[in-house]
DNA sequence: TATGAATGAGCATTCATTCAT
DNA sequence: TATGAATGAATGCTCATTCAT
């Protein structure tokens, strides 16, 4: 394995300590040491707590979006496109389980840019899948459903999913999800 | 108008300052200053920040909580439910926008005990809805969907609407959401 | 039994309160609690804490004083004497073990005029209890030891008494008296 | 003079504040601008203000007893150990006399560890005084006093020198002690 | 006279940030 | 470049005291 840079070993940990903690209760100290750099090396690379959530949570929503991105992109039917997306959103919350609860709660502490982008990620993401629905739709694999409405409806299914399994605690999150795409099948097709 | 309580004062206060600010950067000094009385007097009535946090969050989420069981307990139709919810979702936006973010963002700072409650009142609802569309399906108002899937479908339209709101920002929130129904109806019906 | 007058209602609350818990844990609140009247009451009649801390205090060390004093009034032999005060040294600890804990330790909160009252009545007690030696010696029932000094050797046997019983928590500490007498005894006739 | 260490600065910064104010009036601020530090960095060196003090208390208390050990370990007859306590107890009072005071009174602040440590430390000294005692009694230096006893009547020179000097702020303190010493020879003798 | 609701000064403690080395 | 000792602003909470009733 090659030598990670200081930056990147500091934006680990800072995953690591934020996602246990959460924002407030995570203090630099303990990132510092998670890094096995000193505290004040963090403010050689990120001028300040803030900064370094708001890189950390860009680099992690990155990974996100993408792998959402590509569901979409590849999806060649609705069924394919809503299997793919109920599978990618439970793979996420086992695999991520405990860090989407600070990435849904801690969004007050990222700068005012990165929520921006974080938004206008989430809105692509809707462009894309409103442009496959139109797709779909021309190709008369689906209703005439207004293609941008059943974008958010099917981008949804990933807040059901994570209130479900997290808040919840329901074991059978994964038929509901099932369900939940039939009736949407219907609706659509 | 007639005289609030004290108690009620600090409460409207609490209210104002942690839905502005988020539990963390709200201050009980705030709060003391935005309810006109001394910090000490908040703590004649309430225990601590905490307590004072939860008495607050519940009463807002009764509130939102029998708005909603209304609506469930009054439905004769799929299409009266779906409607009746879709428009109370857009009033308790409208009317409590800047709440409802804090109503998901903070839920870390209640107690256990209404953390349990929040839970239950949900599952209720849930349990309520559930039993509601069993009565459609067994009417021949409704195909035969899973019916606790599709309540769960339901009631997850509150968080889109929250987020199309109050994140994206979205105008023609009250159409998506209107769309969205008519999917769901054409998917159940 | 007669109606107490609040006054002294207020001081033997204030007594029970302060000599339970020592001046810093006490409350104004619980003492008027303790007392079955309103805080503000208590202002009536005592200026501050530390006022009403300071007669309390004065009281109970009159209660001390006079008790000794009689002791040393009444002596006709230094047997006599000695005995009597070792006697009394472990009734009162005996009795009020938990008081004397505070009355050694919060002196600080007195105020300085109680501070020289006690310097006072002790110095009384030293200058009664020298006397009294006097008479021995003049009478021959002792040998020609320095009275003063004598006096303070045996006024001082009330602190070794304390420290054994309240501090080490040695159950012999009434031997160990007795056999101090014997010393003195022999030291003094 | 050599540089102090932080630690040492703020050890001796704390005796000098507490020893002058007593525990609940002095303040972390206080000590810290006494030292000439922040307010903070006291917190790196002592965990809380208890453990500040209980150090502070400690480090006193040794040096006292160590003292006291000496004075019973080298002395060869009676007479010296006698006049070794005496000259001792002087002496520190003249140089700790400020310290003394809240050496007695603020005990309860303490951790139960030093509080158990101080206890055992006395009861040491205690018994090597008795021991001491013994063999004064065996090589007939000594009447056959009970030795327990006759310990503690030394050792309690001690609260009474303390008391003469800083309470009563008698000033023939010395003799009067030198007096007492004498009335003890008689006795043991 | 008696009250207790209201107050705010005061405190211990935390932790992001700085800066001399 | 890397460090961590030093800092002090900021906060939740307590409680003696006041004062309107």
């Amino acid at each position: 394995m090659r030598a990670m840079k200081k930056c990147e070993i500091i934006l680990k940990a800072a995953n690591e300590v934020f996602l246990e903690s959460g924002y407030e209760k995570s203090t630099v100290k303990d990132i510092a040491m998670q890094a096995g750099v000193g505290k004040g090396t963090i403010y050689e690379y990120f001028s300040s707590k803030e900064e370094l959530f708001t890189q950390m949570m860009q680099s992690v929503a990155s990974y996100v979006f993408n792998d959402i991105k590509e569901i979409i992109f590849h999806a060649d039917s609705i069924e394919e496109l809503l299997e793919g997306f109920s599978k990618k959103c439970i793979l996420l919350i086992d695999e991520h389980a405990d860090k989407l609860q600070v990435l849904t709660q801690d969004l007050e502490h990222i700068s005012k840019d990165l929520q921006k982008w974080l938004m206008n990620e989430e809105i692509k993401l809707h462009v894309a899948l409103t442009s496959k629905l139109k797709q779909f739709i021309s190709s008369k694999q689906m209703k005439n459903v207004q293609p941008e409405s059943a974008a958010w409806t099917i981008l949804n299914m990933v807040r059901l999913a994570v209130h479900l399994k997290l808040i919840i605690n329901e074991k059978r999150t994964e038929d509901f999800l099932r369900e939940q795409i039939h009736i949407l099948l219907y609706g659509m097709k």
